[in-house]
DNA sequence: CTGAAAGCGCTTACAG
DNA sequence: CTGAAAGCGCTTACAG
């Protein structure tokens, strides 16, 4: 059924060190024969199997995908998805393939990531960071396997990392809140221990504070990124003595929790400026449409692949690359007068 | 840096026979060596080479992913990841990979899957429709390779497939409209080239007919599952002589373009009934909510990844098995009396 | 321009 | 209970 190279070899009547040679592009094999075996190879749709030639060569054309964070964590993570999909549309025409590797068996010591990449004999890996990173991660880092992290920062000799400009997303939306009026303002982070919410909301205190507006303490929450986090924030928000009139979520689920907890404690929508953050498809057709900040999905994911690609070939090291987010400004953050 | 079998062996002072035997876990190994043995593995964080065990064992321990259909589609499909996600759940806890071929490569021939599964001795392929099915996947179903298509036929030896039920989604909705008092019934399917859609269509028809309803054929349209083509063709109904007050089309996508469609023209949305398919995010949040049909995503990726299982273990054969839909009720499919 | 031979890191009868 | 040897399908110096 399955063909090997020595059966090619016999049917082409030459040796398996040439057909190999034929198949791995060397220039010293003669038109004539040449021509012969890739007929021969052709009529019987011989490929060579995966795993001998990346015995012998050391060489796999697989890429390595990491969701890094807790176990079990989902693949349908719409951020994660799109970055990936870009990031396949690049790396598939350099002719690699993805590989995930499943978490789903538990392992007490924490996944081994590196072993598992040797294992596989990975030529790079694309790791996407979510929740807390564990210290496998770090091991894989510190390899001499090139690794691309998104929104993370992998600091080793073959590591380079991409993601969006975190603070920029932050003075994107203090800016504009201030410029359409707004002083009093509120901020719905995500969990504590993830570096990019901390990054945000870092950045959302610069720029407040560089608008002369104050921050409240009072008004600095955290949620998990999720729609109920958001509602509960909010709801705790609108049990303050001083409401605040407008907030930033940096999740646009929270966004959307915060909204329908405004409406559910009987408070008018139109009263409220709220900003979203991640442009996800139900931001356009939400009531009401959600004003958001776009990361560069699409970008992010093929200058990743570039820059893995650049590694695996050996064409110098990337470093940290930040990529402009945009603010996507659509009614939720307009305040409408409409009864008064 | 990376150690072998032989080198361990010598660590552990016995030959590398016997450290496999361990490693595949023969029971004829004594205690004592076993335990000297599995202890140095452990210290050194010792992983056989993928490629070195599966050329001699034959077995990989990893399952090929294929998004049948188009060239360079894309991943970020929400059907198909959420099933994917549910999929890779259970079959990970087995211990397998996942491999997604790329197929950015364009391949005038029709990208080879079985010569791609044979490259990397994949123990089972899931294979998901979408679109057009190249000929390839038929040549892949019929190989001694366990396939389990996802809304896809599959008919070989070694092959099973689940789907959701689609005739009993068309059934659900035309029952639901027709209760509701609905008789002016349009349909508005995806790609006439999609066996998915065409069951629906059939179903529809037939259902209506049961229902003693008439089948206009002006009413019944063809979209492409996106938007802008519900958008399309909700307003050519809307310049129909006659104007269906119900509209079921096959996808929430277009739904949402429908629903646009009937406000850009002046008519007001509460004296249609709008019905989508598919339940995904933007459904819950859209203005109005969006009444929908729900594939069990979840459970098809479940008995999926168990049918592959049963088959690449060699438990026998697994048939077809069709998933019951759900229909969501929201409120774009009540009628609202509000201005009469 | 072509081929014989050793080697990649593992597994599996087989012998003891 | 343990090990020597052949083999999985390929690649790559090296010799001619």
């Amino acid at each position: 059924m399955k063909l090997t190279i020595t059966e090619i070899a016999k049917l082409a009547g030459v040796s398996k060190s040439t057909v190999s040679k034929i198949i791995n592009n060397y220039d010293d094999i003669g038109a004539e024969t040449r021509g012969k075996v890739l007929k021969i190879m052709e009529e019987y749709g011989y490929r060579p199997t995966y795993s001998a030639q990346s015995l012998a060569k050391k060489v796999s054309n697989v890429i390595g995908v990491i969701y890094a964070g807790k176990i079990n964590s989902d693949l349908n993570h719409p951020f994660f998805i799109e970055v990936l999909n870009a990031f396949k549309k690049v790396i598939g025409v350099e002719g690699f393939d993805l590989l995930f590797f499943s978490n789903e068996r538990f392992n007490p010591n924490g996944e081994d990531y590196l072993a598992r990449c040797r294992h596989y004999n990975v030529d790079g890996c694309l790791i996407i960071a979510g929740g807390e990173i564990e210290p496998s991660i770090k091991k894989l880092d510190e390899s001499d396997i090139p690794c691309i992290g998104v929104d993370l920062e992998l600091t080793g000799e073959h590591s380079a990392y991409i993601m969006t400009d975190n603070e920029q997303i932050s003075t994107l939306v203090v800016d504009y809140l201030y410029l359409e009026g707004h002083r009093e303002v509120a901020f719905i982070g995500g969990l504590p221990s993830s570096p990019i919410s901390e990054m945000r909301a870092d950045a959302f205190e610069r720029g407040m504070t560089a608008c002369g507006l104050t921050i409240r303490q009072e008004w600095m929450k955290h949620g998990d990124f999720f729609e109920q986090s958001g509602y509960e924030r909010m709801t705790e928000l609108l049990e303050e003595k001083d409401i605040p009139k407008a907030i930033f979520a940096v999740s646009d689920l929270m966004a959307l929790g915060a909204i329908k907890a405004i409406r559910d404690h009987g408070y008018n929508i139109n009263d409220f400026a709220i900003v979203g953050c991640d442009d996800i498809l139900a931001a356009r057709y939400s009531d009401p449409p959600l004003t958001t900040v776009k990361q560069d999905k699409e970008k992010i994911g093929h200058m990743a692949a570039m820059m893995l690609k650049d590694m695996i070939k050996d064409h110098g090291k990337p470093g940290a690359v930040k990529v402009a987010p945009e603010l996507v400004i659509r009614s939720s953050s307009r305040i409408k007068k409409i009864n008064s």
